[in-house]
DNA sequence: ATCTCGATTGGCT
DNA sequence: GCCAATCGAGATG
């Protein structure tokens, strides 16, 4: 089971955090490629520097003010970045998944990633995204319902995973709370 | 039509 | 650690 619209319709940065651990999944024609999230970035709306959604709506970003569980995507610095959607209509919201631990089609990620080694393959928000094959055209699915894109429960994990948390990396002004989430100790954090 | 910018990456020192 | 290449979106003309 995919986890549920009132997953996402909480608070951004508890979304974040409770992302890590899970199970995210892409069906490429009818391989299955699938990874943990190892490590995400919480972004809000009207006053955090940061956000894509502290002014005015855009083409691509309008998204983040509709229902929570909805994959926004788009391009910095020529890489594709992944995101999915939090909080209800009217509230923006989103969580950018930046590491990831890559569990099952792994010939496919090397194959798109030009690299060998795991750690390499999806340690970073760009470099996920080319591992997974993630692009434009994966703008706008619903992850609750969709077979394409989901994000499940980690039913082999029993215990929850050990956070550490950040200033979010790369952005030019940050708020003073640290909105960075990631697994402690796992090799496929970006940094 | 052209310009600017960035939630990055990888190669080089 | 530094820095250049990256490329599509949004703004501007």
């Amino acid at each position: 089971m995919s986890l549920n619209r009132e997953f996402y319709e909480r608070d951004t940065a508890k979304v974040a955090r409770d992302l890590l651990g899970k199970i995210l999944l892409r069906k490429d024609d009818d391989e299955f490629l699938k990874g943990m999230i190892v490590e995400t970035e919480a972004y809000f709306g009207e006053g955090d520097p940061a956000s894509r959604a502290k002014e005015n709506k855009t083409k691509i970003n309008e998204i983040m003010w509709e229902k929570g569980g909805i994959t926004l995507v788009y391009m910095v610095h020529g890489h594709w970045l992944f995101n999915i959607t939090t909080e209800g209509k009217d509230i923006p919201g989103a969580v950018l998944i930046r590491g990831v631990e890559p569990l099952q089609g792994l010939e496919k990620m090397r194959g798109w990633r030009n690299k060998e080694e795991i750690k390499e393959l999806a340690s970073g928000p760009g470099k996920f995204t080319q591992a997974f094959g993630i692009s434009k055209d994966h703008h706008g699915i619903d992850v609750t319902t969709s077979n394409e894109l989901s994000v499940k429960d980690n039913k082999n994990r029993k215990n929850t995973p050990r956070v550490e948390t950040s200033h979010r990396i790369g952005v030019t002004e940050d708020l003073d709370r640290e909105l960075r989430f990631y697994i402690s100790g796992n090799k496929n954090v970006s940094r």
